[in-house]
DNA sequence: AAGCTCATCAACCGCAGCCGT
DNA sequence: GACGGCTGCGGTTGATGAGCT
C-alpha cells in the first residue's frame, strides 16, 4: 500500500505553483494574516490544501526571505549550527534571518553534507580539528566529490541525535564564567558572526559585556545526558579509515560494522552502563577560532583538569583507534 | 545530437506535539 | 485523562535541467 495524499479531498491540485495562485495566496494572507491553514484555500479560492499553502508562503512567498545562493559565512554558520543542533532545521533556519529551513535542509544534503563527507576523507585531519577552509561550498558545479544516497543516507543517520536522544539545549556561557551561572531555558549560541550577536543581545539571552566571540557553549539540561559513547558515535570517525576507502561499497561496509559494533554496545552489562552514566557529559564546550574547530568536555559539576583530561582522550582512543 | 547521470530544489508525506473540548 | 483537529517539523520524493559520455 502506498501513501495516502495528504489531502483526502478529491480534485485538490497538487505540484508546482503558478504565478495566479501564488498572487491569490499572496493577496489572501495580506489582507488577511498568516494562519488558519485548513480553512485558507477554501476562503482564498484555492484549489490546495492548507499544508500546501503554508509550505508554499513559508518557503517560497513570505516577504522577509532572503533570495540567492547561499553565502560562504551562511555556509559557515549552517556547519556550525549543524554540529550543534544535528538535523534539526526549522531551529538552524532561526539564527539566518531570511533563510528557511527547507532550503537549509537542501542546502546541507546536496552540498555541505558531502563537503564533509571530503574533509572525513583527507588523511591528514584528525576528527577533532575540523578546518573550516575546507568545508566551503565550491562554485563548480556537479560531479564534485560525489557520494551515494546510501551512502549519505547512512553517514547522516550516524552523526544524528535519535529522537529520544535529542541534542542539548544550548545556553551562551561566557568561557571565564562557571557554567551554572548562566544556565536558563533559552536556546542559543554564541559565534564570532556579528548579526548572530546582536540577536543574541536583543533576546537578552546575554548582554553584551557577556560576549565571548570566539566561543561556544553548549549547556545540559536536566532531560538530556549526552554519554560518551553517544558523542563520539558522532563525532568520532576515524578519517585515516575513510581515506583508505576506495569506493562507496567499502564504505558502506566499514558503515554496516560500525552500526553492528554500537548495537553490540547497547546490550552491555548494567555495571558498564552506569559507568558510561557516571562519565556523562553535561557541558560540552566547542571553540571556533582562527578556522579551526576544537573540542573540549567537561564533567559534570568541576573543572576538567589534565589528568581527566587525559582520562577522556584515552577513553577516546580505546573505544575508538 | 541523443541518452544518461546526477545535483538541485520545490513540494509532499507522516508523525509528533500542542491545544481546545 | 481521552480524543480530535491543527500546525510545524524532518525525511523523502520527483521534476527539472546541466553536465558528461
Amino acid at each position: 500500500m502506498g501513501r495516502s495524499p495528504c489531502c483526502e479531498k478529491v480534485g485538490l491540485k497538487r505540484g508546482r505553483w503558478t504565478a495566479e495562485e501564488d498572487e491569490a495566496l499572496i493577496k489572501y494572507i495580506q489582507t488577511n494574516g498568516e494562519g488558519s491553514w485548513k480553512s485558507l484555500p477554501n476562503k482564498a479560492g484555492l484549489l490546495r490544501c492548507g499544508k500546501s499553502c503554508r509550505l508554499r508562503w513559508i518557503n517560497y512567498l513570505r516577504g522577509d526571505l532572503k533570495r540567492g545562493n547561499i553565502t560562504d559565512e551562511e555556509d559557515e554558520m549552517i556547519v556550525m549550527l549543524h554540529k550543534a543542533f544535528g538535523n534539526r532545521w526549522s531551529m538552524i533556519a532561526s539564527h539566518l534571518p531570511g533563510r528557511t529551513d527547507n532550503e537549509i535542509k537542501n542546502h546541507w544534503n546536496s552540498r555541505l553534507s558531502r563537503q564533509t563527507y571530503r574533509f572525513l576523507t583527507n588523511k591528514n585531519k584528525t576528527a577533532t580539528s575540523i578546518d573550516i577552509s575546507t568545508l566551503q561550498v565550491s562554485q563548480k558545479k556537479r560531479r564534485v566529490g560525489r557520494v551515494s544516497r546510501n551512502v549519505a543516507k547512512k553517514y547522516n543517520q550516524s552523526t544524528r541525535f535519535s529522537k529520544n536522544n535529542k541534542p542539548p539545549s544550548l545556553t551562551v556561557v561566557p568561557v571565564d564564567k562557571h557554567v551554572d551561572e548562566n544556565v536558563g531555558d533559552c536556546s542559543n549560541v554564541v559565534t564570532n558572526h556579528d548579526h548572530m550577536k546582536e540577536s543574541l543581545v536583543h533576546d537578552n539571552v546575554i548582554t553584551s559585556d557577556e560576549l565571548e566571540p570566539n566561543w561556544l557553549v553548549f549547556e545540559d539540561d536536566d532531560s538530556f545526558n549526552i554519554n560518551i559513547d553517544d558523542f563520539l558515535q558522532g563525532e568520532a570517525i576515524d578519517s585515516n579509515v575513510v581515506s583508505s576507502m576506495n569506493d562507496d561499497d567499502e564504505i558502506e561496509q566499514w558503515l554496516a560494522e560500525i552500526e553492528e559494533e554500537n548495537i553490540k554496545k547497547n546490550e552491555r552489562s548494567v555495571d558498564e552502563k552506569l559507568e558510561d552514566e557516571r562519565l556523562s557529559l553535561n557541558s560540552l564546550e566547542v571553540c571556533y577560532n582562527e578556522s579551526k574547530w576544537d573540542m573540549e568536555f567537561s564533567f559534570t559539576g568541576f573543572e576538567m583538569c589534565d589528568e581527566e583530561d587525559n582520562m577522556l582522550v584515552s577513553l577516546w582512543e580505546d573505544t575508538y583507534y
